[in-house]
DNA sequence: ATCGCAATGATTGTCGACAAAAGCATGAAT
DNA sequence: ATTCATGCTTTTGTCGACAATCATTGCGAT
């Protein structure tokens, strides 16, 4: 029995209700409009994104199943609050997931799209050195460099993970955290030789290298946190 | 801002509708009462567990954002359908998680985990020596292994996504595969040794070891694919 | 005979109303 | 004064009907 892969292909362009909902409330939740730990009523949520009841619950439920908010019967939504422990569990799993993708990554990207992640890197430079993007390639630079090697594994469900469930939730503390300091060069060389190592090919350098930038930039918040500079 | 963990806790018993539907596609997606690649109506799906389409839409929301089915606005929805390649790629992310799940076991379960762990592997080692479980074991005293090592890593996320996205997506195989032969065997020396090192503590040892384990898991069923043995 | 178009049928998406459960406040009893 | 019970209010869970969209089938033209 063989199965088209393309079969699960993503879904293609009617947007439904239930979607621009799912979209609303996650950007919302990322943004920190919807601040972590606040509940907040359905009709309240309906009133405030002109939805009707129906596809807001869907898109709530999904919502639940991806872990950004929780759902307790007949009590109400809560948008869900990670604590600094659990910020660096998400960075652990990063480390390990993140690492398969840079190795995958270097085994399956095409020339053009390494040539595309080098490009993106060299606007990133040009960005930080003109001084006003820090904030800037810290929250979606980065996002994008992560980005491309999550789909460039070729891993389809890695991606998924790593984009639908992870991101979402280190984005969420992006927002309120802005840790800039002197990382944004260190994270940048960083990103050069993993990519470096993609363009050899070099699928366990990559793998290693991600591993070991995933863990500095874990540490570089453990070590905020704990002198008090972040709040959680 | 102090954040209580127990905020995000598991949700308690009241079951709501909506919930069943969830648990009751689940399974019989699982179970293979619905075939991948089988195209299925909503009425259809009332019909047959009994529901109404406000708790299923919910549910078949939730089932979609997992991966277990996809949805096409207006077109129904259908049973994923994976590909012998992409359930290698499953098999390799969970060596990469589950790596990292048998480490941090291995540094945070209590003892009586640990006891309860060597005992669960007891009874399968009875129950294989008898000869009259190869199967049961195959299919549900493996899950049960990977499922304690999972949560005994007390880290929730890594345990919510392999316990919710990844298991049921690799179980939705076993059913049919029922892949045995000398493995079994191999696959309880694998899982002692293991709980070897996580009874000693040694959190690198573990990850390593589950590491190959896994890794051999994948390339028996690679094996048996290319021999023709297995269709999938 | 085959291709294209249109109308019909079926299925999904959406909406509003009803019912059930939980939370809160008030009041009474210890 | 504190605690427990009870009623009310609010919110969620559920249901059925309506509207929009897609798939299919039949007809006509080339």
């Amino acid at each position: 029995m063989i199965v088209d892969k393309s079969m699960n292909a993503v879904a293609p362009q009617p947007l439904t209700r239930a979607d621009e909902a799912f979209d609303c409330l996650q950007t919302a939740i990322v943004t920190g409009d919807l601040a972590p730990g606040e509940k907040i009523g359905e009709v309240e949520l309906c009133a405030r994104f002109k939805l009707t009841r129906g596809p807001l619950r869907e898109a709530l439920g999904r919502l639940e199943s991806r872990g950004l908010l929780v759902r307790r019967p007949h009590a109400g939504v809560k948008v869900v609050s990670v604590s600094a422990d659990e910020l660096m569990e998400l960075y652990r799993i990063r480390e390990a997931m993140e690492g398969l993708a840079a190795r995958q990554a270097a085994e399956r990207m095409t020339d053009q799209e390494i040539a595309d992640l080098q490009a993106t890197l060299d606007s990133h430079e040009t960005m930080i050195e003109e001084a006003r993007g820090q904030a800037y390639y810290q929250a979606e630079g980065d996002y994008d460099f992560h980005h491309r090697i999550a789909t460039g594994s070729r891993n389809a469900k890695l991606a998924q993970m790593l984009l639908g469930d992870l991101y979402y939730m280190v984005r969420m503390y992006r927002y309120r955290l802005s840790t800039s300091s002197g990382r944004p060069h260190r994270a940048l060389g960083e990103h050069r030789r993993i990519v470096e190592a993609i363009a050899q090919r070099d699928g366990e350098l990559a793998e290693f290298l991600m591993q070991r930038h995933i863990n500095a930039a874990r540490k570089n918040i453990e070590q905020k946190i704990s002198d008090g500079l972040l709040d959680i």
